[in-house]
DNA sequence: ATTGCTTTTGGACATTTGTCCAGTACTCCC
DNA sequence: GGGAGTACTGGACAAATGTCCAAAAGCAAT
């Protein structure tokens, strides 16, 4: 819980308010494997991951493609499904064993209508979402896998410890023996 | 002016709430191939797009290539630059003859700050680009050029007709060569 | 240490996509 | 109509990436 009331509080709420709203986010574990929410469903919860990894991921002719890995701090969730009100395209699930602290959709509707410093808070939290989503939209298009794989190397360079590397290939979107070339490449 | 009062009418604010909002918005006329931000400069306008077609696009080892095209009745902002305030990573120029609607930054965050029923539409509006934009992203990793290509063939047909194939080809990702294939598997 | 299981590597070959370029078509202007 | 410029196509070859698979390396349990 200490890091999302911290968390609130660093954004703008006074100790008394951040411990209101961060009362509404429920605690939820998960096993390694197991998942948050699955191609399909609906997903009725917004989730601050407090420890572990959840990778996004759905399944093409068989096989699965990662579209984010997102770790400790960040908020989780399918934003087209959790939005919307709408079916999941995606799964979501933890690659490790994981904790995450969420709200229920209705909960958030409520804050967001009824509380005008979390509107603000909420908003900044959207601007924020859109230019990390924005920036892995312009890497994926402006970089190479390869390039990719060195910027994962000095800007995140524990993910490559946590990880199995198939699944890195998968973020990558290569495939594994492809990913062995690369790794051979810059030896 | 008519259809950005339209817009926010739309949108939950009264017809002299829309008028009033709208009033910050100056019009700007755009000559085909005419920069709407350039690399490097920071972008103080968010626009509203009544007329034409506009390209965001970076330059790597000399050439083109396309991140985004957005259409009339759209908003049109190079995101991380607008909301951080800091240069642009990319270029946005006009495809056509085109008009849009802008506000400097000052003025949104005014009423950003200064007006409740604007937040709510704010907040909408930031909602509705981030599934935009991650539904964009999705497409990306998940569809082959191929099809990219049939899926904007009939999604937006009218696009096709509207720029020349070695735009497409850098909209999708791959060289004019490359897209002429395409074009002949699909035929 | 041995066994069995999973992960990673890399060879051989196929497929996809890029590069270079020449030919054809199309448009605009005189 | 002729010529200059631009857009589009497609051949020939090269480079990048995928597929299939077997060998090697790592790891956990006994």
């Amino acid at each position: 819980m200490k890091n999302l009331i911290a968390y609130f509080q660093q954004s703008g709420f006074t100790s008394g308010e951040a411990q209101g709203v961060a009362d509404l986010f429920k605690t939820k574990t998960f096993a390694k494997g197991e998942h948050f929410l699955e191609e399909g469903k609906t997903a009725r919860h917004l989730a601050f991951i407090s420890r572990g990894l959840f990778q996004f991921y759905f399944l093409k002719d068989g096989d699965e493609h990662t579209t984010y890995v997102v770790g400790e701090n960040n908020f989780l969730a399918s934003l087209s499904s959790f939005i919307s009100q709408i079916p999941a395209k995606e799964y979501v699930r933890a690659l490790g064993d994981g904790e995450v602290w969420q709200i229920h959709f209705n909960d958030l509707q409520h804050l967001k209508n009824h509380n005008a410093k979390f509107q603000t808070f909420y908003i900044g939290v959207l601007e924020h979402l859109l230019i990390c989503i924005d920036d892995s939209r312009h890497k994926l298009i402006a970089l190479t896998a390869e390039e990719r794989y060195e910027a994962l190397l000095d800007e995140e360079p524990e993910l490559l410890q946590q990880i199995p590397l198939q699944y890195l290939a998968s973020i990558l979107g290569v495939t594994p023996r492809h990913l062995s070339r690369i790794r051979n490449n810059i030896r």
